[in-house]
DNA sequence: GTTATTTGACCAGG
DNA sequence: CCTGGTCAAATAAC
């Protein structure tokens, strides 16, 4: 019952994000082809999650019968509601938001060998678009140097999952890591979970962080607060406080994938910018795995090839600010 | 030469 | 025992 509530979990995120996604297309789309091709894109996800939301709300109604008769039979749309509940029901208690952020990982370093000891249950998911003809629909890497330690077939993905760590981690005990996993049901989809916050400064990040300030003039000395008090999106200057999220708990929570509270310092001028060197040229592919010939092991490319271009940050970025962001957040549907 | 990636092995938790 | 996460030797890239 628990894999299927986290399942249940990830396609209501999914199926909301996709819906967002496109109302936020719809408003901002500037290139008719670019927008039909969006708009079959995200109808596609969207009833895709529905269909499986319905399945598995059937399996999960049978399963809780049982206990409980609260479920309704629900359509699709209205289903969503329903699996919504079914989350939030039981674990109501305690702290929703964080039966699926921390649980894999909130305890495991503290007790395992002296590499292992980041014990910062700082986790958080954002979604990368990347498509076909366009390059690049969000940025791909976020201005940290990243190093890949690991890639792992994972249960019921159809795509491996990589593992990096920073870079700097031996030079300066940086333990911030992220893991890619390309989404199944689009595979123009990365979702990217960072874990960890760079205590590191030197690299890349330096150089990207610091100049981006414009946006957001408070934001600009603030990537390295650990307070857990709030996110801060320097590229948009949005801010999510915690008690909000807890407000959210009710029925956002799970189409949220913060599952922490942290500064987010990724840089999208370079990612969109840097036309050879960075990973741009590894994400120009098209949808379908087959036509990544050298793609073979799916993954990401070499994420640290970076921060390597300092003049992009003349780059005028506002136009990816939200484009394949997944904590898109839409402030104003939740915050009106 | 150094640095990054790949990949099978190992480990801990469930 | 299975799975996800990490390690580390071998290999590739620079």
């Amino acid at each position: 019952m628990g894999d299927l509530k986290s399942l249940i979990h990830e396609l209501l995120q999914g199926l909301e994000l996709a819906k967002k996604l496109r109302i936020y297309l719809n408003v901002s789309s500037s290139s008719s082809s670019i927008h039909e091709t969006r708009d079959v894109l995200i109808q596609k996800i969207i009833s895709t999650f529905e269909k499986a939301l319905e399945i598995v709300n059937r399996k999960g109604r049978v399963n809780n019968l049982a206990e409980s008769s609260q479920q309704q039979q629900q359509p699709s749309a209205s289903g969503t509601l329903a699996m919504i509940r079914m989350l939030d029901s039981p674990p109501l208690s305690s702290s929703p938001r964080s039966e699926d952020s921390d649980r894999d990982f909130k305890n495991r370093d503290d007790h395992n060998t002296p590499r292992k000891r980041n014990t910062l249950p700082i986790r958080w998911t954002k979604q990368i678009r990347v498509t076909p003809g366009i390059a690049l629909e969000g940025p791909l890497d976020d201005g940290y140097s990243w190093r890949k330690y690991g890639q792992k077939d994972i249960l019921g993905a159809t795509h491996p999952r990589g593992y990096y760590r920073c870079t700097h981690r031996n030079i300066q005990g940086c333990l911030a890591t992220k893991q890619v996993q390309r989404s199944d049901e689009d595979p123009t989809i990365f979702e990217i979970t960072y874990r960890g916050n760079h205590t590191c400064t030197i690299g890349s990040v330096s150089n990207v962080a610091v100049p981006i300030p414009s946006i957001n003039p408070n934001a600009n000395q603030e990537t390295n607060v650990n307070t857990n008090q709030e996110v801060v999106n320097l590229r948009t200057g949005l801010t999510v406080q915690t008690e909000n999220l807890d407000f959210l708990d009710q029925s956002f929570a799970p189409l949220i994938h913060f599952h922490s509270n942290h500064v987010l310092e990724s840089n999208f001028a370079e990612n969109f910018n840097s036309p050879a060197t960075s990973g741009i040229s590894h994400f120009s592919m098209s949808p379908s795995p087959s036509v990544f010939p050298n793609m073979a092991s799916e993954i990401i490319p070499p994420a640290t090839s970076v921060a390597n271009t300092p003049t992009d940050l003349d780059f005028p970025f506002q136009q990816f600010q939200f484009d394949g962001e997944n904590f898109t957040f839409d402030s104003s549907h939740f915050f009106p």
